[in-house]
DNA sequence: CGGATTTGACCAGCGC
DNA sequence: GCGCTGGTCAAATCCG
């Protein structure tokens, strides 16, 4: 299903949670509140990354790939999911590469685990599939029908080692074509190579 | 056969 | 307290 590494033509919309950048820009409001999208031209993806300096230089560069630091999480979450991150991050942190799947089935671990919650960054994007070649691998855990949506929302974890990022995928039910990504977390490794696509450089140019 | 995906069940959080 | 909803788990299934 994550198949399709063919030619996607993606149509981006970044979101970001810069309010004076999405307006230069022409920025389009994406529907979570605090989180602002713009749409690059289609055909185009590269250039994405002339917006995408302007609404991060202040932080991000270094990152060392599409993980949005901590620092980049702009306020694109509620206050409550802020602070459960700063309260929980030194949990999760150095915990074992299996934390999910830890055969644990006491319930102590799931509470904790509902209380986790990373940086998060919303893409928009206008796409025949729905999983972006970002250059990370990705396996899906889950898919959830949602309410107001026609689609199903499919839940990806990274695979790497020690990598908790995850990220939600869902169609627009407005427009089908638009795909909307959530990341969640930060990578701590670099993209794999086993996409000679050139999409991937521009995503983990963030 | 091993890894990836699907899918139903379970659970926590939230609003009423 | 209860029901709804989103997020995750894990067994079953699929696929290369």
């Amino acid at each position: 299903m994550e198949g399709e590494r063919g030619v996607p033509n993606y149509e981006l919309q970044v979101s970001f949670s810069t309010p004076q950048a999405i307006h230069e820009m022409g920025f389009v409001q994406f529907e979570e509140n605090q989180v602002l999208s713009f749409l690059a031209p289609a055909q185009s993806s590269h250039q994405i990354s002339q917006p995408l300096n302007a609404a991060t230089n202040s932080n991000s560069t270094n990152s060392t790939a599409m993980g949005f630091g901590h620092n980049d999480q702009v306020g694109t979450l509620d206050p409550k999911l802020v602070n459960d991150e700063n309260c929980a991050s030194n949990a999760n942190d150095g915990n074992n590469n299996s934390w999910w799947r830890s055969s644990a089935s006491d319930k102590t671990k799931v509470k904790v685990r509902r209380k986790l919650r990373e940086p998060r960054f919303c893409f928009q994007t206008r796409s025949d599939v729905d999983v972006l070649d970002d250059g990370y691998k990705w396996r899906k855990y889950g898919q959830k029908v949602v309410k107001n949506s026609l689609h199903p929302r499919s839940y990806y974890r990274c695979t790497h080692n020690n990598c908790r990022v995850k990220k939600r995928v869902e169609r627009l039910s407005e427009d089908c074509r638009m795909v909307i990504t959530t990341y969640e977390g930060r990578h701590n490794h670099s993209p794999c190579d086993d996409s000679n696509s050139s999409e991937h450089e521009c995503f983990t140019s963030f």
